[in-house]
Formats: C-alpha cells, structure tokens, sequence
DNA sequence: TAAAAATACTCCATAGGTATTTTAT
DNA sequence: ATAAAATACCTATGGAGTATTTTTA
C-alpha cells in the first residue's frame, strides 16, 4: 500500500479544480506532475479514479466514493498535525517551577515579572519548597524544572548554571570583626555560628567550607529560613555566614555584611530532569532564565546596592 | 507542511515498539532510516516527540497527545484506502447491461449462465429493450454497457465487435425458392415480404441490402418480434429475412432456412458510453463476453444445429 | 562494556520539470 | 485548430542502506 499524502492531495485537488493543468496550478505543480500523481494513485489502487478526455476530468463512481471519506480524513489528519504545530508555537498554558525558599524570595520575582512581560498568556506556578523536595519535584516530573543550589554532582539531573552567590560575613554592628573590611574564614574560629539548618542547600556547602578551612567553631543555632537567622545574630546569639541572595538584612537591624576571604560561593543552576525535554513552553521560562543571568547575578550582590 | 504518511507510520511504529531498532525491524527498514524519519517529522512540526537515551525511547507529552489523535484517523485512511482498493477486486455487486430482444433470447442466457459460473456473487440485470432505447440507457449512463446491433458509426458510443450474424432467407418448405441450396438477393424481387419493424436494429441493414441489391419488392408486413414473424410467414404472408441469432424456428412450423448469397450480414457489439471506464464490475462481464466470442458466435449458425 | 541511537557517506528511486506528442471537441 | 492530457526524457532531491561514532546504563 504505497500511497503517498501527496498523491491524495493532488487527486483532491484534481477532483476540486476539474482538471489536471489547473489542479497543478492551484498546487504549484506542474501538469505531467499531477498527470502522473494520479496515474501512481490508480495503480496502488487498482482503481481507475477519473475518465479524462481533452475537454474534461469526470470522477468515476469510485472515483467519487473514496472522494467522499477522503476530505473527512485529510481534514482530520491536517487538524491533528496543526495542532502539534501550534503545542510548539502557542504562547499560554502552565509551567511548573520549584525553587528554593530564597531563591523563590530573591530571583523568582525578577523572573516572573519579565515572564509576564514576554508572555502574558503563560502562567508560571510557583513550588516553593526546601531543596530535597525541588529535585525530588523534578525527578517526578512534577514540575517542568527547578531553580535551585547546584546539588550534589551525583544526583541524576541536569543542571544548567545560572549565578554564582557569594558567601558573606554577617555580624552585629558592635561585634569584634565588624571593623574589618573583610574577614577571613580562619577568624571565624571560636565565634558561635547561627546558621541555616540541613533542609536548606546551601547549608552542606558552609560546612564543607567550614571544614575545609579548618575553621573550629560551634552552631550555636540553626534555623529553618534565613530573615530567622539575622534576628538571631541581631540579638547577640552569634554571627553568620550567609548566601548574597538570602539579603537584605531585615530592616532597621544593626548588622554589618563583610567579604569573606577567601572567597566562597554557591552555584544556583537550573535543574530538569536527564534526557528529558522541557515542554515548549517550560523551554521559553528556562531560556528567559538564561538570558536574564547578568540581571539576576546583581540581585546576589549586597554590596552593590549598599547594604 | 511537509509530513508523510511514511513517516507518521514509522512514528507510531516506535511509540508501538517502544525503540528505534525495533521499530525499524518491524517495518523492515533499519534504525538510521527509522532516526531520520522521526527526525524529519520532529523538524516539520517543531516538536520534539520523543525523548531518547540509548537505553529507552520515551514519548514526550506532545508525542502522546499527537498519537491519540493520530492513530484514529490513519486508520480511517487505511480503511478509506483499502476500501477503495476492494472495490475493484470485489466480486458481488450490480451490474446492468442492456440488450436487444433477439439478443437476449440468444446470446443474453449463454453470457448469463457463464457469469454465474465465474462469479456467483454478481447480479446482472437485464434491460431487454429496443435498439433506440438501448442505446439511450447506454448513453444515459443508466446501465453499465449494451448488447446491440452494431449502430450508425455516427452515434456517440464506443463499441467493440462481439460477433457476425448472417442474415437467411425463411420461407415455407413449400414456396418456390425452398428447393434452391442458396438463394440470391435478387431472387427476392417480387415477393412479399415478412419483416421485423424499425424498432428492431437489423431493419434498417435489411433495408439497406434489399436497396443495394436492387430489390424490389414489397413489405407485406411488419412486426415486433421475430417469432411474430415466422408465424406469419408460415401462415404463408410471403418470405422473410433474418438473422441466425433470431432462430431457431417455432417448433412445428414447415420452414426452410437457406443462405442468402452474396452473404450479409450484421455485427453484434457490445457498447458503452465514449471515453467513460466501465464499473471494474462491469469490466468483467465485458471481458467475459469478449472471451465467449467463438462460442455466441454458434449460436447464430442455424446450419450448425440443423435447422 | 554492551546495547542502542546518532552521524557520515553513498546509492538509487522517485518527484518534478521541460519539451513533445496525442487526442477530442 | 485549439486546448488539454499523455508521454518521453532529464535532473535533483530524498529515502534507505552500510559503516562508524557516540552515549548511557
């Protein structure tokens, strides 16, 4: 059974326009062109469609029968294919994003404000919710993708990198190093520590930093959200070390932010699930993302805008 | 819109089969085909429908939801197609033929009873009818194709030769002529002769030979039907001229059939509307009637079965 | 490491075009 | 005589194959 949608077009089209030379012309075809697409079609029927003269094309009875169930299905199949086109194209429908708490607080407002101005007709729904819970979301298709602290290169996901954050020194105004330009992480040796508790990502990488410098001190407390964490140090219960994205501090707090030396930071990537695609849609939130990098990295930076 | 049919059934193949080998072994195409065709749908609707690793092949959601509709509607085409295609291989069906009076007492009843034979499913309907009308029916479209004596060559009709039928002189066993091995044409002047009308088509070549001959003679009376005839020319009306196919003789009847010298005759064809296909039905029944030629054409030897 | 998809290339079949012939009115 | 389909022939594109590379579990 070879036929060819081709073939069935021009027999359509054939049987529309009465004849061949304007059916060709009506299909940007050449007259030998149609002539022979029907010839091919009658053979792989066995089946003489129409009887032609010079003068005139007339169908014949089966000629005129398989017209009849044709257009109903050509038309079908044309609205079935169009439709898959347009899933590609079309600008509305839903994405789902997980992202972490601060994150969901620092750069989901910047990107959801420029995903409104692009695609009005795209509604973007939010998961916010600790870091293990993100990738889970992800992994289970749950949401299209997450915006999240790069996890462990282990994870089964993809990840795309979209900010580096740095990590800062957060301290009483009145404490010993709040004189310091910037403070070295050996110098945080001794001092209780108010820190993010587990369920946050970026918690692993402070105590790997921590370690890593041979820093020996203690957690005097941990915290679940970061606005938490700055009331504690503003209350005298330590200092803190703190993602640039987990600012400002909470207004009208007597607290110093200083570089810490030498420098550290944190990833904050994109994530999907491996070797899955991204809807269209999700694709175009994923891709505004990426462009929006330079914009975004400036919301991680205390200190440009003087706090 | 540049979609085959080939490649939305290599697409449903891998979504059955679930993989790109086995698809292709399915089709009896290989893999880099069934890669490049998926691959060519993918870019002509700007989609993307499956997400491949090499160790699974899953659809994508919009690979799902064009599979929903899609499988629908190719199999309609199938159907559409397939359907078409039986038409003209099915045996069971209609098909109307028109025929002469002496044809369908002759001919009709040999072709009838060899159709039964090779196919039991067909019905053919019998228009046993006058030449004018034949003929009309035929151009009419109103049965498939016409048993008829040859007609004018002016008519609009195509025809195809079926067979030569003699046409003989009938007289009673006791008029002058009947002794004679052969008669001549000329031998006719004076006589009183028995004639079908000019409903019959073989009127006006008898007109026409009785002309060419020189006849003259007088038409002591015309009739309807060829029995009608013989009766009337053993009631002793006068002398008759007649096809072979009219015969045989009334049972009973003391008359002699004798050869008309220089001989004459008319051709039977079968007829169909000019540059019109015949029903692949029909085409059937034509062909078998072509294939009976030697055999109708005893049928029109009254010498062969002894009259 | 093995199994499967992607890629590179080569070849042939098919689709389309141009030029010409045939045919019916 | 004209208009349209059929035919012949040529070219270019695309579809399929083999061989090879890449990739993931």
């Amino acid at each position: 059974m070879n036929v060819s949608l081709r073939q069935l077009r021009v027999f359509q089209a054939v049987l529309e326009h009465g004849g061949f030379s304007r059916a060709g012309a009506a299909l940007g075809l050449t007259q030998p062109a149609v002539s022979r697409a029907v010839r091919e079609l009658e053979q792989a029927l066995e089946l003489r469609l129409f009887d032609r003269t010079t003068r005139e094309v007339v169908a014949t009875a089966a000629g005129l029968r398989l017209q009849g169930k044709l257009t109903r299905v050509l038309d079908e199949l044309e609205d079935a294919l169009q439709a898959a086109r347009l899933e590609g194209a079309q600008a509305h429908g839903v994405v789902h994003v997980a992202s972490s708490p601060t994150l969901s607080a620092s750069l989901m407002p910047l990107l959801l404000a420029r995903c409104r101005q692009h695609y009005p007709q795209l509604r973007l729904v939010l998961h916010d919710q600790v870091q293990r819970l993100n990738i889970e979301a992800v992994q289970n298709g749950l949401v299209d993708f997450g915006l999240v602290v790069e996890p462990d290169a282990a994870t089964p996901l993809e990840s795309e990198p979209l900010l580096e954050d740095d990590f800062w020194l957060v301290c009483r105004r009145d404490h010993a190093l709040a004189g310091q330009a910037a403070a070295h992480w050996t110098q945080l040796s001794g001092q209780p520590l108010v820190l993010l508790d587990h369920s946050s990502g970026s918690r692993r990488l402070i105590d790997g930093l921590l370690e890593q410098h041979g820093v020996d001190c203690e957690v005097a407390q941990q915290l679940g959200h970061s606005q938490s964490v700055f009331r504690m140090v503003a209350a005298g219960q330590g200092v803190s070390i703190s993602p640039g994205l987990a600012m400002p501090l909470p207004a009208g707090s007597d607290l110093r932010v200083l570089p810490l030396l030498p420098a550290a930071r944190r990833r904050i990537v994109l994530i999907k699930r491996p070797h899955r695609s991204l809807s269209p849609l999700a694709q175009r939130v994923w891709r505004l993302a990426l462009e929006m990098r330079r914009e975004l990295a400036q919301a991680a930076r205390p200190d440009a805008w003087g706090a």
